[in-house]
DNA sequence: CGGTGCTTTGAGCATACTCAACATCAGTGG
DNA sequence: CCACTGATGTTGAGTATGCTCAAAGCACCG
């Protein structure tokens, strides 16, 4: 069963989390994967697991989009993350689910039993060189959050999150300047170590000098990108202080 | 290639980053694996690689410790995390370091070129699932250090490192309440997202508070671990108001 | 001993938080 | 269709936590 090697290359669904190279897979193990495969959906705010549970299966997202958060005793929340069709949802080596995934809109999934599929990595031949791509994306996506939350002000974590949502967008193939925003502003804040009025005040401070617009609660156009990206990164321009 | 499996079963070093199951590889791999490694040494200060530098190369710390950091253009930065022997680091798809590894103290490390060690993936089996293993361990600390950046106040930033390096100190066998602290205060500072008086501060006010002891500048005795677990979690005892 | 680098402590301040009021939107039912 | 309601978002005023700037203490090392 180790021979079944040199077959046509397919790639596999690509990711989200950034700068994965173009992975493939070959194709039997596709069918293994696919056999283990069941979809779910998820109506917003039902949640796919909760941090504790046992981890006993790992997730795609197909469609809409899940945050993944933390909790503290007393309540206080971190969003670890949102995940956006493409990206692998429940990696990680624990018996528990490190963090909750509660869905943010409509969501559909297709669930992978994690010891049916841990079974295969030895077995398929660049399932677990894949799966450890996806991790690794999503290591280089939380030690850039990192450096947001520990050392960002609140206007380049705001400038910083519009400008990734951006890049994120433009893989995609849409607007890069045309943002959906799907989640609330309190998401916003717990994803970027902010309150929600804090995370408010900022958005307005943007609109005001000029940099973004709203159209709607859940859509912010950009109007002057790299003014954006200049705030981002702590390079305050004069008109920043202007207001 | 595929058919040298099924031989003797042998532990490789086990992480210090946590929960990682005591995973084993089979032998011959080991030997193909120790054909790549070449030994490195670096005195404390030095780095082992620069943020942005071509990613050649993964890094096994032997001993000592790395301080692993990213920086902003002004030169705030943060401390992703500390690297003790059993670590890899430089994991992460990306053909550039994400991060900078540099010497806290004296290190010992084992160099793998990474363009060889990745086209071992697919013909040993248990190193791509070894080396996932490792870097979930990474995201999983990661993820609790996002909630840490984000939501804690200073105390329970600095009572939770503490813990942290309690737990690490039994996991090595050391006395759980005798914490080495190679790194300076400014390292803890820019790992916790602190400045270097406020972690002096909040240090300070537990010594005073009678939950620590601190003999000699690198090294910190718990005297009362379970209220420091309070602490952490924001179980703000009355005493932690009365300085 | 005197330097240099790290740590500690103090005083004042700024950023982001808390609390509170109000505005807006979406959904519901009259 | 509009009025009502609850949820979500926005804005303001005052405050607190942690930062900045500054000085002094301490230890290690020639």
């Amino acid at each position: 069963m180790l021979q079944a090697v040199h077959s046509t290359q397919v790639p596999l669904r690509g990711p989200i989390a950034a700068k994965a190279a173009p992975q493939t897979v070959t194709v039997p193990p596709r069918d293994r994967l696919a056999a283990l495969a069941v979809h779910r959906r998820l109506r917003a705010k039902e949640t796919a697991f909760y941090e504790g549970d046992a981890a006993d299966a790992l997730f795609e997202v197909v469609g809409g989009v899940l945050k993944l958060y933390k909790l503290l005793p007393d309540g206080r929340r971190q969003i670890t993350g949102f995940a956006y069709p493409g990206s692998w949802v429940g990696i990680g080596l624990c018996d528990t689910y490190a963090y909750t995934a509660e869905a943010v809109t409509d969501v559909t999934l297709i669930r992978y039993p994690r010891a049916r599929l841990e079974s295969l990595y030895d077995e398929v031949p660049g399932l677990a060189r894949r799966i450890l791509s996806l991790t690794a994306a999503e290591l280089a996506t939380a030690q850039d959050q990192m450096l947001l939350l520990g050392r960002k002000s609140a206007m380049e974590k705001i400038a910083s999150f519009l400008l990734r949502l951006s890049e994120q967008a433009e893989e995609r193939g849409d607007d890069a300047c045309e943002l959906s925003l799907p989640m609330s502003r309190t998401d916003i804040g717990d994803y970027l170590g902010l309150t929600i009025e804090t995370t408010c005040r900022v958005l307005s401070q943007l609109c005001r000098m000029g940099v973004i617009e709203m159209c709607g609660r859940n859509r912010i156009r950009l109007r002057d990108p790299d003014q954006l990206a200049d705030l981002a990164e702590g390079e305050a321009l004069s008109s920043a202080s202007m207001l």
